[in-house]
DNA sequence: TGCAGAAATTGGTTGGACCATTGGACCACT
DNA sequence: AGTGGTCCAATGGTCCAACCAATTTCTGCA
């Protein structure tokens, strides 16, 4: 590791000042997400802060998911890092958890159409293959599994989202995602959910194809629909907590 | 074998009980938004544990935004808390750039374009009014100023988010909403720019008073496009895709 | 009474110590 | 070769006792 890379820090405002070095540090050295960083001990003694200074400024990024620490092993880079990133604290307070995911749904149903109708604008042929290539992984898991499955169908999406050309439909619904994966995962025990949204996957893929934002849009709104509904129909048992 | 036969243990999470029992001990104060929490070594105390946890736990709060640090003053609560908060922590990685500006634009033009759509079925008639008097402050301010006022717009804004009745919009939309504003002001030095958009806010408002989701919607699209095109005047001939 | 300076309060930082977990090295036995 | 056991160094988690820096409150003099 190149030692220059890690310079001291200057003056007041120590902890904002650690977390500037630090992505510097990870920009520096090229680290990918998955790698690990340099231990905490090592990292207060380059910065000439202290430990617990840095443990501060972990703990900020741990909290926005940027990395992960694992005791005894190490902190991990979880997800990249930029100089100028944004960071957006979403807080859903008050309400239960039904409410919360209905308004997460209310998110996800605007930017997912908006999504796809980008999809659909902008679609290279490739590109088009890719995400024909998505949907028959995730329709032969359907008939084999007889039922949806989480991961291929988000797959699918994520293609979508990528051909969007826009980075942040992924990041923002990724978040929204993971969050109703936990809701329906633990508290529900469900692991089959969005039958009803399986149909329309490849009407999106064919909307797209045709190279038809607003079809796409449409069908897009319709999918979320679904999901709407299947949530509502829960809705009675979600009342409690963890 | 089924995997989920045998979870991880549970092990020792002091962090996370302070976290708990700094929610409980909010509840049971009846803490509202702006009041002053114990001092950490007092809370420490009582907790039976160490200032150092006390304070990674407030860190973590902090970086959520739930709470404020004053040096020397102590430490305030920013926003309500209740035990079935849900934390959805997003890092876009943003640029100041002319592509990133446009992709938070695309995102914003979902947003806000759902938002109109749901305030429109959704406003009462105090909200309408409500709304109304934000408009016309922000009317007043243009022909005062003989051009667009951020202040009053932004206001404007914001209540069409707050009676949509969810509050993840103005949340997502807020944090656009800055990024967009630093590069106007930063790089460009531009003050009266969205011009073209002043007409919309009416015709907005309107449909909403009429109670028109569709209308709105299209209202809101018309407006974000006005902003895309003032952006595309300062950087003429940018390709889109990264 | 007014206000400048001292004192107390409070979050920020430091350095050092110890604990709990992890993962690799080494070894004995099969 | 493989299995399990033991040990040990590395690493994050917690604790403690100070001191620093910003802020607020109190005090005493003019």
């Amino acid at each position: 590791m190149d030692q220059n890379s890690l310079p001291p820090i200057q003056t007041t405002a120590r902890d904002d000042a650690v977390l500037k070095a630090l992505v510097s540090f990870v920009r520096a050295e090229a680290l990918r997400p998955g790698e690990r960083l340099p231990t905490e001990r090592i990292l207060a003694e380059r910065l000439k802060v202290s430990r617990n200074t840095v443990r501060e400024a972990l703990t900020r990024w741990e909290g926005l998911g940027l990395v992960e620490r694992r005791q005894g092993s190490g902190t991990f880079l979880k997800a990249a890092v930029s100089p100028d990133m944004l960071h957006l604290p979403l807080t859903l307070a008050g309400g239960n958890d039904f409410t919360s995911l209905m308004q997460t749904l209310e998110i996800r149903r605007a930017l997912e159409a908006e999504a796809a109708a980008l999809c659909a604008e902008r679609a290279s042929p490739a590109d088009i293959a890719e995400i024909e290539g998505k949907l028959d992984i995730m329709e032969q898991a359907f008939r084999t599994l007889d039922g949806m499955s989480s991961e291929e169908d988000w797959e699918f999406h994520q293609a979508i989202y990528r051909v969007s050309g826009n980075p942040l439909f992924e990041q923002i619904i990724a978040a929204m995602h993971e969050l109703f994966h936990r809701f329906w995962e633990h508290p529900l025990g469900v692991r089959d959910f969005g039958h009803a949204s399986f149909p329309y996957h490849r009407t999106i893929y064919e909307r797209i194809a045709a190279r038809d934002p607003q079809g796409a849009r449409d069908e897009a709104l319709k999918l979320i629909a679904t999901v709407e509904d299947d949530l509502k129909r829960v809705r009675p048992n979600s009342n409690f907590r963890t």
